[in-house]
DNA sequence: GCCACCGGTGGC
DNA sequence: GCCACCGGTGGC
């Protein structure tokens, strides 16, 4: 099956989780950008708090992983889809032609593929669970933004859909037919002026998707270390309230099971990795077994997401120039 | 030479 | 297992 377009979706909860998603931002807040290593606090508002990412009762099933489902009641979720592959429905999407243009691949190995591209988006109802279409990235993200403060309803899609209602019946569902990824809730919008991408790599690859913000000026800034360096050379946007706060690279999940190549088990010895024998076994026990597309019900896992990471995790001072792999690792690579 | 895309690495 | 950062590189 040939899909090249992808669905996405953002997942939230009303509950508990809110009271960490604006102590979260508090911290954000700050222009300063410290690199969590080297911070000195275990501070509580950093804990991650797990929140239950599920596939939704939309779907056809006859899956066995509706137990797993109970108690989600209070569950969101955002979705992009691609309108052209199920047909559009009355609703005029206008997709973003940089996220909605399937792409080539230009990487060695991969050079006539076709990648996925976000064709659209939409929301799950937090009563009905029933899928709704966004008629645009802007309006996505505004959702998105607040998602766990203020929940999406059937009825909030009035905003461009006069009178609809959860006695509608879904804008789509999961039938395979796509690729859907669960985004995360309370990303900020943009600033005015800049854009946040999401970049959907090829299936197989080492990670899901890359984020992207776009300065005013063009320039592409893919770490928050680069976002803080940016602002610091141009304080300008500084003075217009841009802060860190307002950017976050976190991506959201593919729904399809091992898009994403697992990364094999790491040895705590690093000799191994000088250990050719060592490093190919590893390889081939990947799998690439069962995709399992295009049956309902089935791509749709239960997920456990981190959803209120700092920003600021995990960044490290300076990597020590290391040894590349060789070419034999990517010669298995496709197996 | 630039840049989009990918892999590797280290931290958690 | 997940996430974040960033170096490498083929194609343009």
């Amino acid at each position: 099956m040939e899909r090249d377009h992808l669905d996405l979706a953002t997942l939230g909860k009303t509950d508990h989780n809110d009271i960490h998603g604006s102590s979260v931002a508090s911290h954000r807040d700050n222009m300063k950008y410290e690199p969590k290593d080297l911070r000195n606090s275990a501070d509580p508002a950093f804990n991650q708090n797990p929140i239950d990412v599920t596939s939704s009762p939309e779907r056809e099933d006859h899956s066995t992983d509706d137990e797993d489902n109970q108690g989600e009641d209070a569950q969101k979720q955002l979705v992009l889809y691609d309108p052209a592959a199920v047909g559009a429905g009355e609703i005029e999407l206008v997709p973003d032609p940089l996220d909605s243009q399937p792409r080539r691949n230009s990487f060695p190995n991969y050079t006539s593929r076709i990648l996925p591209a976000v064709g659209a988006f939409t929301v799950q109802c937090a009563n009905c669970f029933k899928w709704r279409l966004i008629p645009s990235k802007e309006k996505y993200e505004k959702i998105r933004e607040h998602i766990l403060e203020q929940p999406f309803y059937c009825e909030t899609a009035r905003e461009w859909r006069a009178g609809v209602s959860c006695d509608d019946p879904p804008d789509l569902t999961q039938d395979g037919s796509r690729l859907w990824a669960i985004d995360k809730p309370n990303i900020a919008q943009p600033p005015p002026g800049w854009e946040r991408l999401l970049r959907i790599r090829g299936e197989g690859g080492t990670r899901f998707a890359d984020v992207y913000y776009v300065a005013p000026s063009g320039k592409r800034l893919r770490s928050m270390i680069e976002i803080q360096k940016y602002l610091q050379e141009h304080p300008e946007y500084v003075a217009e309230g841009v802060s860190m706060s307002r950017f976050s690279f976190q991506i959201p999940r593919p729904l399809q099971e091992n898009y994403v190549r697992k990364r094999p088990y790491r040895p705590a010895l690093a000799h191994d990795e000088d250990d050719p024998v060592k490093r190919i076994s590893w390889i081939g026990s990947d799998g690439g077994t069962d995709l399992r597309l295009g049956m309902p019900g089935l791509s749709a896992p239960i997920y456990r997401a981190p959803l209120f990471e700092p920003v600021s995790q995990s960044l490290k001072k300076k990597r020590t120039p290391s040894k590349r792999m060789s070419n034999t690792d990517a010669a298995c690579k496709s197996s």
